[in-house]
This record gives structure tokens, C-alpha cells and sequence, in this order.
DNA sequence: TCTGGGGTCCTAGGACCC
DNA sequence: TCTGGGGTCCTAGGACCC
């Protein structure tokens, strides 16, 4: 904890929906569900028109349908998201050298070093949040952003919560614990439902319970790493540095299927592409890892993990393949597989030299994939017709799809449907997705 | 027809080494 | 014959975050 208010903490506001609303003019003001569409999706984010219904992040898009059926249900479009992030990090990073990404809607930024700002008092910082907020709409074209300001991480984040949307808290040094006290022991991050569970059956409800509670009482009830963490942060101590850049750990590609999986020839065939997707992305960030983990999610929702590692790191997606493969051999999946997902993790930011030129044949790879559709048009996404230009996916079935024509800029846009194979539309080519690329950068066959 | 996807960190036990 | 520690790596599972 400083003694300033120098830690900010900036959060978008309903990042994607509000990407959403941007550039689809006749969404503003109407509820929008950013999230998977299909028979098993979550909701990612909800407008927070859609909020006023109950519909919130991670509930079953099934459940949110339930709630509000008139809303705009899309499937989201990660480029356009991960573009307006960027745009973001950047305007934080001409205003401080130090910011620290959490998210593509989230980030701390240090104030204590950062340029152009009077001073660290309260008024000086909260100028500074203004102004910041203000930048972020224009450079975003018109999305709103919430930010807290506080002593430490910690409080900056709370404070970033307290005010939500389009506002700005700030705490100043010496209030935190009053401010702390009479809240639930969920605002510390880390303390999710099972550690809330736990703490409530020991009577700890609020923060100001935890604080009555001794070190040694708190290791013993939740471990040692957990504890202690706990018992400093109950007393707002947090000195935890806002860390420009950090290395990542792991990669890795799941999916969850509409149906269950009871087939492993088709299995293996899903982890064959999720292996290649792996090792697209890896070696599209220089990286390569030496372990190899698979997942696998029975119809139970019973979660198995298994690893194996290699005595080298790897970035060539048939060899990640052919582990995950034997991988998935020893494991019982009768009674079907709702998901299965592979991942690299133990990473080295070296590619190594393929001097062996990795002696394997892969190319009787399992590859019993039925054909995916040739295109597919979920809602949301950006298409483009011949005639009558930019437009979105408004829904299909049937054989037919229908399209909004408007764009951010264009004012609310009239609705045609076309049939599904209309030669007249297309969709536009993906910025850098992992889509297409893992099978031309695979080695070739011998 | 409950329950995504991409991550991080922690724990605990066993192997292995000194 | 019996008795040690500590440290590191690996694996599986769980909690949590956005």
C-alpha cells in the first residue's frame, strides 16, 4: 500500500456488447448477448439493457434466452474486440510506461510514473481519471470506461466497481478500511464460492470478520499460499507491483460439443486439429513447451487432465497430436465426452533447431472429421454483399441468412435475406485467426 | 439440454538426487 | 538394520479470474 493514490485500474464497460452496439447502430439502447449461441454457450457479456433482465456473464445462454428472448444474441467477433483493446492499451501506455493488461477489457496503470500529471493528490488524480476517460471514448469511437484509483492494486480495482458503468471512484490513502470493513469477504480476488463457502461456515462473512481472525486460523482453515494472502489483504497490505509484461505459461485450444462424444475415432480426430491449432499459435509467438496436457470433460461434467513430457520443447502441432492421442488411449470415456481440449504448457520463448528434422511420419494422421460447412454464419459476424456492401449476420437457418446493412458510422441499415450459398456474399477475410494456417505451416510429408 | 474458453496459481504425493 | 533431511521435477486436480 502507497502512500498515494497512484495505482489506477481501468475496466471497459461491457466490452464486448458495447463493441457490438458501436458498430451495429440498431442495437444502441436494445438488449445485446455476446456469447455462445448454440445449444451449450454461456454468455460472455450482456449489455447492460440485457442486465435489467437478469441476464449476466457465465449463465447458459439457454437460461438468458429464458429472460429476455427479444435481446440480439451474438456469437461475438473477437478481431474487432482484441483491435479496440489494442487502441486502449495503447492510449494507457502513452500516459504511463507501466500498464499491466488483465484482459482485453481491463488494466492497471501506475500513476507514479507517469507523465503529464501535477501531482499525486487527490485532485490532481482525479483530473487525470477523467481526462483518461474521456480519451478512451474518443479513441474507441464512443465506448465508456470505468475507473478506479486507489493505493494499491487492490484498492484501485475495488474502487473500479464501486461506481459502474461510466464512472470514477477514488480512495483516498487512509479510507481504505473503512470502506473495506462492512463489505463481503468476495470483493478480495481469490475468494470465489468454495473459499466464501468455507469462511461462511467459520463465520467470517464480511471483511471485518476476516480481520478478527488470526494468521495461523486462517492458514489452517484455507492453506498456506491462501492464508496468508487473505490476512494481508483483509488489512488492505498490498504492495504488489503493476508488472508491464508478463511471459506466457501455457497455450491451449478446447472446445465443448452440442452433443456428447462417444466415438474416439472422431475424438482423436478433434484433438488431431486442436494439436495443429496449438502449434499454429505457438510458433506464431516464437514459442515452444515440453509438456503436453490433454482435457477431457465426461457427460458428468467429471473433468480428467493427463500430461506427459517430452525430454524437448515442441511447436510442430503432430507431435503435440501424436501425444494427446496416446494420451486420451488410457482413459475410460464411455458414457461420451461434452469436451476435450489439448495444451502446451512448460514453455520456451526459443524455437529449438529441428537439426533431426523430427523423424516422423504424421500423415496417417486420424482425420475422420465430417466436412465442416463451407461457411458459416453466425450471428453477429461481419459480412459483405456485392450490391449492397458491409452488413451483419442478423440469423440464419433454413437455408436462408439474413443480413443487417449499416455500419458504425452508417445510422440504422435496412434487413434483406439471401440464400445461405448466395454467391453476392462473403466473409470478409479474418485479421490472424489460428483458422487455416496449422495445416500449411505443418512440416510436409516425407 | 444446466454449467464457455483461455488462462493463472496452489496443493499434494511420488520419484529421484544429494 | 535403521534412520534422516531438503530440493526439484512431474502429475492430477481444484479454485479462481475475465
Amino acid at each position: 500500500m502507497r502512500g498515494s493514490a497512484s495505482v489506477l485500474h481501468l475496466d471497459l464497460d461491457a466490452f464486448f456488447a458495447s463493441v457490438e452496439q458501436r458498430d451495429k447502430p440498431s442495437l444502441r439502447g436494445k438488449p445485446v448477448v455476446v456469447g455462445g449461441t448454440s445449444g451449450r454457450g454461456v454468455v460472455a457479456t450482456a449489455s447492460y439493457e440485457a442486465r435489467a433482465f437478469g441476464v449476466h456473464s457465465a449463465m447458459s445462454t439457454r437460461e438468458a434466452r429464458a429472460r429476455c428472448p427479444h435481446a440480439a444474441f451474438l456469437s461475438g467477433r473477437f478481431d474487432a474486440y482484441r483491435e479496440t483493446s489494442r487502441l486502449v492499451m495503447g492510449l494507457l501506455r502513452e500516459v504511463s510506461p507501466l500498464v499491466e493488461p488483465l484482459s482485453l477489457d481491463e488494466a492497471f496503470v501506475d500513476l507514479e510514473v507517469a507523465a503529464a500529471l501535477g501531482g499525486l493528490d487527490i485532485a490532481s488524480v482525479t483530473a487525470f481519471g477523467e481526462e483518461l476517460r474521456r480519451r478512451v471514448c474518443e479513441v474507441t469511437g464512443g465506448l465508456t470506461a470505468t475507473v478506479g484509483i486507489a493505493s494499491s492494486k487492490f484498492m484501485a480495482k475495488v474502487a473500479s466497481e464501486l461506481d459502474k458503468p461510466d464512472g470514477l471512484t477514488v480512495v483516498a490513502p487512509g479510507d481504505e478500511l473503512d470502506l473495506l470493513r462492512p463489505m463481503s469477504v468476495s470483493v478480495i480476488p481469490g475468494v470465489g464460492p468454495a473459499t466464501r463457502e468455507r469462511l461462511r461456515r467459520a463465520g467470517i462473512h464480511v471483511v471485518h470478520d476476516l480481520e478478527q481472525v488470526s494468521e495461523d486460523e486462517l492458514v489452517r482453515l484455507l492453506g498456506k499460499a491462501q492464508g496468508h494472502g487473505l490476512w494481508r489483504l483483509a488489512r488492505a497490505q498490498d504492495d504488489r507491483p503493476v508488472v508491464a509484461e508478463r511471459e506466457a505459461k501455457s497455450v491451449s485450444v478446447e472446445g465443448t460439443y452440442d452433443t456428447d462424444l462417444t466415438d474416439r475415432r472422431l475424438m482423436e480426430g478433434l484433438l488431431t486439429r486442436q494439436a495443429n491449432q496449438v502449434g499454429a499459435r505457438l510458433r506464431r509467438h516464437g514459442l515452444s513447451g515440453r509438456t503436453v496436457s490433454i482435457k477431457v470433460r465426461l457427460h458428468d461434467f467429471t473433468t480428467l487432465s493427463r500430461s506427459s513430457t517430452l525430454p524437448s520443447p515442441t511447436d510442430n502441432g503432430a507431435t503435440v497430436g501424436r501425444v494427446a492421442r496416446s494420451l486420451l488411449a488410457d482413459l475410460d470415456t464411455t458414457g461420451g465426452v461434452r469436451l476435450l481440449g489439448v495444451g502446451v504448457s512448460g514453455l520456451a520463448d526459443w524455437v529449438q533447431d529441428d537439426l533431426f528434422g523430427e523423424v516422423e511420419n504424421e500423415r496417417e494422421e486420424v482425420l475422420v472429421l465430417p466436412d465442416a460447412p463451407r461457411r458459416t454464419w453466425s450471428p453477429g459476424i461481419d459480412v459483405m454483399h456485392e450490391e449492397l456492401g458491409p452488413g451483419w449476420v442478423w440469423g440464419s437457418g433454413k437455408g436462408v441468412v439474413t443480413v443487417r446493412f449499416e455500419t458504425a458510422s452508417s445510422g440504422p441499415g435496412p434487413v434483406r435475406s439471401f440464400p445461405v450459398d448466395d454467391p453476392m456474399l462473403s466473409r470478409p477475410a479474418p485479421v490472424a485467426s489460428d483458422e487455416g494456417q496449422e495445416a500449411a505451416t505443418d512440416p510436409p510429408a516425407p
